[in-house]
DNA sequence: TCACTTTGTGGCACTGTTTTAATGATATTT
DNA sequence: AAATATCATTAAAACAGTGCCACAAAGTGA
């Protein structure tokens, strides 16, 4: 590929001057611009990102990492934040763990040996020590789920509201025998919701019996469908599952399908997230829905100001609300 | 951040011989490797990854280009490559067109920027030229979508045969007024599906009426759901449709719960690619399985070969088989 | 002992770009 | 006319590594 020295010689210039009309800076006369445009175009040059990220010390490259990319809901937080960020000539380098600790460490590892600007992460849970070396040496902003004891920037829903409202929601359809899943355990976002969901519980005066409340490693299809599944063969079982997020909602409705029971008259859902596919399943999922466009453009946009102004040391905490979706999900209970 | 001459500094030798213990080859006395690997951790260097790819003029950094990142299908192809090439020390720059081709070309132009080895893309279809300017530089595998007018190696599934699968599957629980609906209509990949289908038709002697077959610009919940209104209000209304991707389906399932239609008795929904989603949705949903990881698998290792061999000029073209899976979505048309 | 190989180490050129300092030319002010 | 800006340009020094070459010491075989 041509280098910056083939045009300069093409032009009849120097490389300083090339790299001027680069870059649009200093000064350059206009026939010499041209020429340098013209022998630009004849090379079909393409300017080097890494040897100008050598010579700027700056490689214009963030990375993301997220616990999972095939989780819908931090696929879309991801797609946002890539969008946002290339908006302003930022590459991203998508990481995901996989929720596996070692793999968050390895991915943090391999994003310092390529001197990326900042990162955006939403960890796994599993302490904080393995997303610790980024932080004296780049700006860092978390996303989706705490970790306390950090001193960093946080976008943040409001998880502890959003698992209150959905168990009101329940609640005041009349549930009192209400179940609630999902996982991982370790995820902050998820033990926020569920402590909404048992403060919800006591302000009502419901029992929330802790043998109704399960945890699975991951958030999928699967996880949801096999806990719904111990659930509902209980006797007496629950008249309300609260899944914590959409993708084990969809399990839950899968289960109760297998075991006939129709929604939400026999049973009724509600899901956290508000993914696409929440309102096309079929009943239309109730949801607390996750405002994560705006997430992930906060989180972009505080990365970005940081990078613009240096490294600050006053860090911020950003908490966006949730929205109950009602659908068709949920309703009365049986004989209510 | 720590560089090699600091370290060479605090062990006391020659910035070569920290390379050659960093890249460990050449020689170096255990006792020296020792001091270097010390001042190493010492001084927590991580070598700059940007300094050695201009140095070694690869970046280890591939780019994989797929027409819309948010499409199941699409999403877990491209995490199988990243992971993939990850386990083989490269990073991946992840580029999602959203089926346009001018955000293609750009994207396209970035890759070049960032001088990265090679790339893996499933082209948005809209002509080959966008991608050109990749091919006289690097290996590419082009993946799902084909441009038939180009030279270079492909991992293509057999949709043709797969329609004519979907089809047959049709047309032997005796439906005869089917409809086919998808896109979006310049993907090669839905084309071949559709004369799949179209073939079966005629093998069967089945009509396949030309206003049956609709193509939306995006294969997204809402078109498979707009589309399949417009079909389903139609007197008659077809008694099966064939989905050209499980998620239009979703949005044709969608529909159909919208005008009472019950599954499969009333309608019978075959989709295509096998998302997780399709058996977990009710009812469970019958398509066709396209091989995903292996597709993404065979087309990492691909790449990979031809990184290593160098750029060889003679090009293959890798088919991989469908699998239909039969599931509750379809039946026979009610009164046959 | 000589010729040759193996082992161990440092020096330096090189990768493609940006940027600083230096220099010259031209225009403007004293 | 001299001094001073302003404009235009180039040479050269970074940036952080790699890898070739030279050289030295030590080992090997005849």
């Amino acid at each position: 590929m041509a280098t910056i020295k083939e045009v300069a010689h093409e032009a009849g210039v120097s490389v300083a001057t090339v790299s001027r009309v680069v870059n649009k800076n200093g000064y350059v006369s206009e026939e010499r611009r041209v020429r340098v445009v013209e022998a630009m175009r004849h090379l079909d040059y393409k300017p080097s990102a890494v040897a100008r990220s050598l010579r700027r010390q700056e490689s214009l490259t963030i990375g993301v990492l997220v616990p999972g990319i095939h989780q819908p809901f931090f696929a879309a937080l991801a797609f946002v934040i890539q969008k946002t960020l290339f908006a302003s000539d930022y590459r991203v380098l998508m990481c995901s763990s996989e929720e596996d600790a070692s793999k968050e460490a390895a991915y943090v590892d391999m994003l310092l040996h390529q001197r990326v600007d900042g990162v955006i992460v939403a960890p796994t849970g599993h302490g904080s020590e393995t997303i610790h070396p980024l932080l004296s040496r780049m700006p860092v902003i978390l996303v989706d789920r705490d970790l306390p004891d950090l001193a960093l920037t946080r976008v943040l829903a409001d998880n502890f509201r959003g698992g209150y409202d959905a168990m009101t929601h329940l609640i005041a359809l009349g549930h009192t025998r209400i179940a609630v899943i999902g996982g991982p355990p370790y995820s902050r976002a998820m033990e926020q919701r569920t402590d909404g969901a048992r403060r919800a519980c006591a302000d009502a005066g419901v029992v929330l019996d802790s043998s109704m409340v399960l945890m699975s490693e991951l958030s999928e299809f699967k996880m949801g469908f096999e806990l719904a599944l111990d659930l509902l063969r209980r006797h007496p079982r629950p008249t309300a599952i609260f899944a914590l997020t959409d993708v084990v909602a969809v399990g839950v409705m899968h289960a109760s399908a297998e075991l006939k029971l129709s929604l939400p008259h026999d049973l009724s859902v509600i899901g956290f997230d508000d993914i696409p596919l929440a309102s096309y399943i079929i009943p239309a999922l109730t949801t607390i829905a996750q405002p994560i466009e705006r997430m992930a453009e906060t989180a972009a946009r505080l990365l970005l100001e940081r990078l613009k102004n240096g490294v600050n040391e006053s860090f911020e905490t950003v908490t966006l609300d949730m929205k109950l979706m009602q659908r068709a999900s949920t309703a009365a209970p049986r004989g209510s």
